[in-house]
This record gives C-alpha cells, sequence and structure tokens, in this order.
DNA sequence: CGTCATAGTTCAATGACCGAACCGACGCTA
DNA sequence: TAGCGTCGGTTCGGTCATTGAACTATGACG
C-alpha cells in the first residue's frame, strides 16, 4: 500500500490503519491469534513473499503489536507474539470475520466460548453467560462438512480445535 | 494494493479485507457513515487523489458496500449512500476508531447514545441503558478542547454535533 | 565435515498510487 | 446566449510498493 500513512488525517480510525492498514497486516494479526509464531508458518499459511512478511512483522513489532521474543528451543531464532496491545485488536479482527462471513464468503471456522461451549453470537458475547469473551476464552474449530482448501503445515494443525492464543506446533 | 485479493486464503476476513482492505476504503465507509454522499465531499475531506476515489467508489458500489443514487437536487450528479451491507460494518469502523483512540492518536470526537446522551463504552455499548446501539442512534460531537488541525468543507460541518448516517449538508 | 531447514535479504519486473492537467455536463449571470 | 465556474470525473508520467525467484547466513543433525 504506498504510502503508508494519513497524515493529513486527524482521526483515530487513520492511526489505526497507519498500524494495520497495509496489505496483509491484518492477516498475519488473525495468524498470530490463532497461535502461529514462526516466521516459517506465516509464510506457509499464507503464502506471502518472504520479503513483504518480514517487512510487517518488523511494523507490526515497531508498533508494538507483536513483540518479537527468543526461541528457547532453537538459538538464534525469535518467535513473534501478540503484545497486550495487539490483544486488544481482536474485535477487529472478530467484527471483520463476522461481515466476510455473511457478505463475502462462509467461515471455514466457528468460535466457541471455552467455559460452555456456545456459539458466539455476531456480536461476539456468550449468549448464555452473557459476557463477551477475549479470544483467550475461545476455541476455534473447523466448520462440519467444511473442505478445506489449503494444506500446509499450519491448517494441518488447526483442522483440529484450537484454543485461540495457544501456541501451534508443525 | 497490489493483487487486491488473497484468492488463496480461506477465510472470512481475507473475504472482509478484499472488499474493504484497500489504501483509503475504510476511511470512505468512515466519511459514509459521517454523512458525506458527494465526491467532491469525500475528496475534500479524505485529500485522496481523485483517480483513486474514483476507483474505489466504483469498487465499493461493485461490492454492494455503497449504492449509487440519483441526486435528486442536481440532475447528472450521484450520491453514495450506505447499502445494508455497508452498515454493517459499523462494528469495523468502531473497534478499529477505540484500537486507534487508545494505542495511537486521541480520538476528535466522541460518541454519546442519542437516546440517553450517555457515552458508548469501549465494546460500543450503553451500559445506562443495556443495549449496543446501531450507528443511527449514535451522536457523533467534537471532543472538549480539541483543536481541529483541517478546515474543509466537511470538517466545517462536522464541528457541531452530528448523528450518525444523517447527510451532511456544505 | 556435509547436508538440511529456518529466517531472512537482494533484485528485476510489474502493478498501484500520486499530483497535475484535462474534459464534458450543468448552473448561473449578464 | 455567451461566458464562466463548479462538479465529477478521466488521463498521464513519475514514483513507490509488491511480487516471485534467487541468494545468503546461521544453527541443527548425522
Amino acid at each position: 500500500m504506498l504510502g503508508k500513512t494519513y497524515e493529513r488525517q486527524d482521526c483515530s480510525i487513520a492511526g489505526a490503519l497507519e498500524a494495520v492498514g497495509e496489505r496483509w497486516t491484518l492477516l498475519i494479526v488473525r495468524d498470530a491469534f490463532y497461535g502461529v509464531r514462526r516466521f516459517n508458518d506465516f509464510q506457509a499459511h499464507l503464502d506471502i513473499p518472504k520479503a513483504v512478511l518480514s517487512d510487517r512483522l518488523n511494523g507490526l513489532v515497531e508498533d508494538g503489536i507483536l513483540a518479537r521474543v527468543p526461541d528457547p528451543a532453537h538459538a538464534g531464532r525469535h518467535l513473534y507474539e501478540l503484545t497486550d496491545s495487539g490483544r486488544e485488536l481482536w474485535p477487529v479482527i472478530h467484527s471483520l470475520l463476522v461481515w466476510g462471513g455473511k457478505h463475502r464468503r462462509a467461515n471455514s471456522r466457528v468460535l466457541r466460548h471455552a467455559q460452555c461451549g456456545t456459539r458466539l453470537s455476531e456480536s461476539g458475547r456468550c449468549e448464555v453467560c452473557g459476557v463477551a469473551p477475549g479470544p483467550e476464552d475461545l476455541i476455534s474449530e473447523r466448520r462440519r462438512g467444511y473442505q478445506p482448501k489449503r494444506d500446509d503445515p499450519v491448517s494441518q494443525v488447526l483442522r483440529a480445535p484450537h484454543r485461540m492464543l495457544e501456541p501451534i506446533e508443525t
């Protein structure tokens, strides 16, 4: 996206879009909510040129949305994890998920409240418990009968129900 | 944005971003919620190249987010209005507004529930009435003490409190 | 020590974005 | 009705972002 900024826009939406409005950025954040943490896993799941992925990850780290932490299992490598500020992007991700599922293409996954198993309403609330669970209290699972189109290692792991934010192992 | 699409992504978020993920698009939708309806008003308020604005408006009309309707006051001209599907983007706009206001730059405006005057919570609910008002039930007003940076006709009109979705006259 | 996987960087080609200039339709004024 | 201004665009050359492929550096494995 040419000109990443909206300098002449005096508005917090423009401010948010400067951080997450570039191509691919919100899909990277989505994957981070799914538990993706390694460069190669993002790359395999997103089919994104490595140069762009590298640029976006650096930008997200600079903006405090992801943190680059040393990988305890592999010296010299990093993991990318959502910061608190990044986790607060959940309502953005969820509202796009709901709108896209309704108006563009059906969701491949459904979200349930981990404590009671209820499917989330469109507004992101669990109507049984009367709360709006954070992503850490949600289980994402494949919609029944859904035929997955992708076959990379991350997609394979995500075929099983999975608690959001829990790191995935490929 | 090169390759506007995310064909290889099997996900409703990617679907949503194909419609509203390009540069400027969500700011155009934001202005539509503020009641902007004319080409020149979008252009003046956004400082966007006309060619890009034209392209984005066509895309939004094609995707059923805006409707191009004849302007009753001026033969041969059009107005761009949010469709029902476009209005359902409100949670996306609101969540970006909240996140950006908290993490990037303070909001220039505040939102109040028209029926009772209460400021909206971060989750978009009116805690007094216990409902999540749609944009048509919201009043947007300038934050007290806020120094506006822009001086185009649309910004001038929006200095007064304004009900969302109500057409503005410049 | 050689091979592999990971995590990048570099590069040329292509496509998107930008600002300025241009253009046709309509409205207003004299 | 001739002339001018506004609105809503389109066209254009230059600049910047994205792409896919090739290359590199580091550590793990055997």
